[in-house]
DNA sequence: AACCAATTCAAACGATAGTTTGAAATGTAT
DNA sequence: ATACATTTCAAACTATCGTTTGAATTGGTT
């Protein structure tokens, strides 16, 4: 059948893209990972391009609506919500990924790394393009948790949060062998997030710096 | 003369590296912004996985000295340094890279990015390998601030912290864009050094959530 | 069973990659 | 000025990439 060569080049390229990167990943490794034709790639897809595309899109429908239904609830329950609540509604829809897919909350998450930075933008305005309202969404969710801090220190926390993350799941692998080795750590995806929420909330709402501690800063 | 393209090569390398990463990089394209021929670059560095350690080693070499001098200073002067105070000592370090090379800072953390990101652990044991002094006297710093935090925790807290600086500096150019477009600001990487760093020192410092506020996270 | 559309397949295409080669040019020391 | 080592250069080599092609195969419909 067709739907099965489809879903099969789509299971093994989301794997190799988060590993290894879109361009470092051949069309040839996917199709014969996935046992198919190599030709079957520009046949279901089109182009490579539109492959990247579709894998990333498979995450993101499933992902964000869960997001906007967490942010929701939360808002509802608590309209005054604290940092932590507020990632917290990332929490969930990430993890429910591993249930449509084995992996599926790192392999979704290091392919938003890779789209990031191999992209130069492109996945960025694909995002605000198709969920443009749920990222405004969680934005205003932050400046409730956090009045505080302007719009443009707003976009920026929220910049350097989704690097924490990324970075930490795009090194995941490495970081668990680390850890299993020197620390005796039996390292899981969710332990992982579990560690990030803490650093993630206390970054995101922490005090403006006024006055650096650097005086060549303020040249800035 | 001979010590030219080697050099011409190396700054035209570094730059084109860290805005479009080490594989979409060709020798082509470097040797003709170089203005130098194709195959001096075969000739000089033996091949281009050579000339990739040869940029970073041009940046470690100064950095990691750097960062060296600065934890003693601050050691000496305040044997117990709080978070804010060991973070410091990397910017002096970083922010004299821009001397060494217009735009060094920002191309450094470029770099180291997409080196942690494309060499899948390599860069990571290379550095761990050539400074792991460094690294562990900025660890024991770490350890001086925040006492509460285990070994484990630190090590996975500076991971959280490298991830923030690295992705927030390789996306630094399309940040700096919206930045600009949104909120109107002018944004320098001393700027956004100045940012980061609270942050940063927040998440590192973070109190270790004794009971996750998810429930499922306690599997792990 | 015959027909047609959808899919698979092996093969080749054009483009680009890193690297190698051997001659030409340059620099240096006698 | 001669001889030698170093460096540059144009060109070619080998490998791999994404994509295209046209025939073979498959699946469903009448």
């Amino acid at each position: 059948m067709s739907a099965d060569t489809k879903i099969q080049i789509l299971d093994a390229a989301e794997t190799l893209f988060s590993e290894h990167g879109f361009g470092d990943t051949s069309l040839r490794t996917i199709t014969s990972e996935a046992k198919v034709n190599l030709a079957s790639v520009n046949y279901h897809f089109g182009s490579k391009k539109q492959l990247i595309q579709e894998v990333l899109q498979r995450y993101l429908s499933v992902f964000m609506p869960a997001v906007d239904d967490e942010l929701s609830r939360l808002l509802h329950k608590h309209p005054s919500p604290d940092v932590g609540q507020v990632f917290s509604c990332l929490v969930e829809p990430l993890l429910s990924l591993s249930q449509v897919r084995p992996d599926g909350t790192a392999i979704f998450v290091r392919l938003l790394g890779r789209g990031y930075s191999e992209s130069q933008g492109h996945l960025r305005k694909y995002i605000t393009f198709h969920y443009g309202e749920v990222l405004r969404r969680f934005v205003h969710a932050v400046h409730l948790a956090v009045p505080k801090l302007s719009p443009a220190e707003i976009f920026w926390r929220l910049h350097f949060a989704i690097g924490t993350f990324v970075f930490t799941m795009a090194s995941s692998k490495a970081l668990s062998e680390i850890a299993l080795a020197d620390y005796h750590q039996d390292v899981t995806v969710q332990g992982i997030i579990a560690r990030l929420m803490p650093y993630i909330s206390a970054g995101v709402g922490a005090q403006v710096a006024e006055t650096s501690v650097n005086p060549l800063l303020d040249i800035a």
